[in-house]
DNA sequence: AACAGATGAAGCAAATACTTATCATCGACG
DNA sequence: CGTCGATGATAAGTATTTGCTTCATCTGTT
């Protein structure tokens, strides 16, 4: 599992970040100060810093700096900066420091992820695609992104693909709409509309899954949705 | 005979490394500055790279690192570097970026030859030149950088060919926009336009592949482009 | 059984993503 | 230099996905 440090003082961003990036197999710490950040460097020793450029104590540019300078084991850790403004300048500042990517805030959660994965691509063969567990004859190779349903590829859209993803991921595990909503689109969405229904609706359907006695996906009623994992 | 390719502006070097090489068998080319090596490498299609740390325009490591995010052709080829200092932190970031030995300068000619010999042998062991198997009336031989198509020989660009050659060499994966964009262009390339669409575009047309129920490459909406293997 | 809240599904509209024609640019080559 | 072919950028035209609304149906409770 990948090491991701984040030094950010938004506490906000970080814990959505956690919950995010869980389930591309990523552990995610947050420092909210710079001298936290160097510490935590040391400790967990992350495979990938995101660094925010406003920060207290010392901003982004200043740290990366120092990182790359210190050439200890560090200074080849990968940085993913992200930006208040999308301003060219700043780009070039940052990557002439150091850094290995920017990102402007605000971004979408699947963008950072895309970045991130791109970054460690570079920086190591990246292995980290995590494998799921192959389910009751369902099966996800994320390495190829292809779904297999006893043997017959599905063919899902990109939606319908990450909450399989998800579900899979934490097999039993129930999930309430807002979770879903949450961890698929990275935004505290308010859910006045039914978009995981439709959503799981249309996963059903993709799955075979519409009988009343669910192969798959169990509604739990008031609750939400579980993705049924082995039976014992 | 074996191919090797050296890039190093030391012009006495090559010549001595022609003239001892030969005995072993190997036909020794020398480019003196790395836009003449990558010209080369096109033309000669080198077994064995030799590369020295210290070059004009871009160092070694550079070099090697373009070479390995690069060309799904010229991905695997394997590379010794020179370099001038036995440095312990040289050696581990040159293997890191790829390389598959490196050799101390000044270096014994027997020792080189040695190494080669290494080389030589551990990738040949790897089968490392990958034939790609025909699919679906589709064969691609790399050798001749040829295409047929149901038997008739197709036209390709460079970039085409190796568009192909890389889908060829992972059927079913589903490549990102920026996955191809690295692996054809190189490290970093960044996707502002639809240079991609357009490259399968055209790709797809010369594989006649444009109906609704591609032959070859499919889209996967959302997430990019997926050549299908044998279906079963 | 009747009720109120919750869920499933179909259909529509808007957002989003893809295709391709066309033009611009660049570099190789004579 | 000027031409040609390859590749990149742009934008108009399509296609697909996704979210929302609506209504039928279901669930748990009284």
């Amino acid at each position: 599992m990948k090491q991701i440090l984040i030094i950010d003082d938004d506490e906000k961003l970080g814990k959505l970040l956690i919950q995010y990036l869980e389930r591309y197999d990523m552990k995610v710490h947050v420092a909210l100060t710079p001298s936290k950040g160097f510490e935590l460097i040391k400790k967990i020793k992350p495979d990938l810093l995101i660094l925010d450029v406003m920060l207290p104590e010392k901003d982004g540019f200043e740290i990366c700096r120092e990182i790359r300078a210190k050439s200890s084991i560090y200074g080849q850790l990968p940085i993913l900066m992200l930006t208040a403004h999308a301003e060219v300048t700043d780009r070039i500042v940052g990557l002439e420091l150091g850094a290995d990517d920017y990102l402007p805030k605000p971004f979408e959660p699947r963008e950072l992820v895309a970045r991130i994965h791109n970054i460690l691509r570079r920086s190591s063969d990246d292995n980290s695609v995590r494998e799921i567990k192959p389910i009751n004859g369902l099966e996800v190779d994320m390495s190829r992104r292809e779904v297999k349903l006893d043997g017959d590829v599905l063919d899902l859209t990109t939606m319908e693909y990450e909450l399989l993803v998800l579900f899979m991921q934490f097999p039993n595990k129930t999930f309430t709409r807002d979770e879903l909503m949450n961890r698929l689109r990275g935004i505290d969405a308010e859910l006045f509309s039914r978009a995981v229904d439709t959503l799981v609706s249309r996963l059903r359907h993709k799955l075979k899954d519409t009988s009343k006695t669910p192969r798959f996906i169990k509604t739990v009623w008031g609750r939400g949705y579980t993705f049924v994992g082995e039976q014992i």
